[in-house]
Parts: C-alpha cells; structure tokens; sequence
DNA sequence: ATCAGCATGTAAGGCGTTACATGATTCA
DNA sequence: TGAATCATGTAACGCCTTACATGCTGAT
C-alpha cells in the first residue's frame, strides 16, 4: 500500500462495513467525515485501482440494472489486516492549515477593519458548519445504540466542541480588536 | 506570482516587518506560525528564487563576514501590493487533517482500548503544545504596547483557545469510551 | 574532535486537486 | 427540455516533503 496515501486508509474504514462503489465512498466522505478528512474522484479511483491490484480490495458483482456499469468494492483480509495495523500505530498526524490565521498574523500590513472584516468571514463560516454538525449530531443520538455509532457521535462531537471554541475566540477577539487604537 | 502557493504570502508577511535570509524565514515559520501552517526549505528557497523573478522580492546586502553567503531578502511594493491585495481577500481556506479522528471515526474496526490509546495519544501531544503556547503567550503579553503584537497575541490565543477544547473533549470521549460494553 | 547551528540549494517523487470526457436516468 | 444525480475514469499540473549535497563556525 502506498505509503503515505491516507486515502487507502479512509476506503479501507468504509469498506469495513460495507461494499461500495467509488462514487458511494465519495458521499459518504463528504457526508460524515469531511470537516475533518476530504477526498476526490480524482484520489479515490486511483487509489481503489492500486489496492485492488496489490489485494486490499476486490471487485465484487459489477451490476448492471438499466444503468451505467456499476463496481463494487469489497474489503480483503488483507485490507482488514492493514486497517487493524494502521489503528494500531499510535502516531497520528494532524495537520492544520488556517489561513484565516495566516492573514491575522499579518493583520498589521493592513488597517484594523481588514482584519475585523476576516475573522467576521471565519465566524459565519464556522456559524453555517456548526448547524450542519449539529443537525448530523441529533441524528446519530437517536441511533446510538447501533455498533459504531459510538464512533461516529464522538468525532461529531469533536467537531462541535472545537468550533464552539472558534465562535467563542471570534467574540473576544473583536472585542480586543475593536477596543484597540489603531 | 504562483496562485495557490500559500508559502509566497507567507513569506511576504514576514518580509513586510523585515529583511530575512531564507533560513531566518523558516526559524520564524517555526517558530511563531507552525502551529497553523508550516514551511521546508525545499519550499521556501524555490518561492524565493520565483518571486525575485517575477520582482516581489529583492536581494539585499549579500554580507560576508566570515561565514559563508548570506542572502538577505527585501520586500518590493509589487511584493506589498501582493500581500495587501491577498489580506483584502475575505475568501480563506482552512483546510483540517485529524488522521486521529479518522482513527476514532473507523475505531469499530478494533476494539475499544485500541481507540481509547489513539484518544490519550492525541491528549499527550496536546498538552505538550499547549505548553509551549503558553510561554509564548506569557511572552507575548509582556510586549502587547508593539505594533503587530496584537496580532499575533490573538493568533497563539486561537491556538491555546483550540487546544484547550481539545483536552475538554479528551476527557469526555475517554468518559464516554469507558462507560460503554463492548 | 565532534556535534549543533548557520546557510543555501537541488532532486526525486508522491499526493492531490481541478478539469475534462462520457453517458444514462430521473424529476421538474 | 434541461438540470441533477448516478457512475467511472484520465490528464495535467502544482505543491510540498524528504533526502541529499556542501561547508563554515563555535561550543563542549
């Protein structure tokens, strides 16, 4: 597997569970996992195209109903192992790229509105993602009981808890904006 | 100038304050910024050579005292127009990968104290930023009457702000984890 | 004497995005 | 009729990391 593709890690988690095709993957990327970790056609094909070749996935029931060709993936236990192996190796890396931070940080090579202008552009950012995680967040405590759900609900969780703390910085970091003189 | 290469406006807001060698830019990135966004030198040296091209940048005092070549960088008003011009741009990417969320997302894959190692893991490494934020902060507020201080006051305070969130949500997802069955 | 820090760069290669190409079906 | 969704893939290209190459100075 490639060394350093997460991506081959992400298909492997969602094969876990189920059979899909690549388009499939990429909902359900978009859908439960994309504030945190994103993905595109243009990885995943490729991606399933390689792991299929060296094993970690199969074609399973190329259907045909009416429609276009239709591929299926299915998880080996190869595949299996290598997930296992990845959850295993404690080391993670997190990496974060704010560029509304960027632009703060150089805030003095403009006047103060510019900057105010940027974090009120954060904040109604994270405000219209935060109600999305929410709504994401109620449904999963109505069907916490089902296998894995526990899973899903914490980085939900993790989510509305980090984006809280953004919109509570972005309060007090124009009230000390605002109160500076320039 | 290349138009989705963050580390040019980098490192034109960091010229903006002062002439700085390519090696200074990447103690600075280090430093001060690493926390939302980093830089190698295998990306800076060529940014720089790039924009000293196409005029953003310009040499400066290529001193020789003693030790080898030094090359002193200088923000041109094409490189301040660049920079000001990108500042003014409400539009900005965050872009966030938790591969320890990925981890806990598919962790019913393995069982319960495989995620609950990922989740103390993540917690470790927290606190050990979090530390160093904190003197930077304590650093930080002893200088706040400068310029640009501010600015950069407000970013490690998103960070310790993040960070803190973090370890809050540590505690209640081991919280969590624990008081579930297998 | 040796290692860390100062200092600049190149090379290889991987990862990923965006855009393109293609085409069927379903719904308004 | 036309747009959205389903569905798979390729091509071009760009960004960045890692490792390598080189060599001086100062401290231990």
């Amino acid at each position: 597997m490639a060394k350093d593709r997460k991506i081959d890690l992400v298909i492997l988690g969602l094969l876990f569970h189920e059979d899909l095709t690549g388009y499939d993957i990429k909902k359900r990327i978009d859908g439960g996992i994309s504030f945190f970790w994103k993905g595109s056609f243009g990885s995943i094909y490729p991606a399933l195209a390689d792991m299929e070749k060296s094993g970690y996935v199969e074609k399973r029931g190329v259907q045909t109903k009416g429609r276009r060709e239709k591929i299926l993936y299915h998880i080996t236990d190869k595949g299996i192992d290598a997930l296992k192996e990845w959850l295993n190796v404690e080391q993670a890396a997190n990496d974060l790229k704010y560029e509304t931070m960027l632009k703060l940080y150089f805030g003095g090579a403009q006047d103060k509105g510019t900057a105010l202008k940027n974090i009120r552009y954060f904040e109604d950012q994270v405000k219209s993602d935060l109600a999305v995680l929410r709504v994401y967040q109620e449904n999963l405590k109505k069907v916490m009981d089902q296998k894995d759900h526990i899973y899903y609900y914490l980085t939900v969780t993790f989510g509305i808890d980090t984006y809280e703390a953004y919109l509570k910085w972005c309060g007090r970091a124009k009230k000390i904006l605002g109160g500076m003189e320039e």
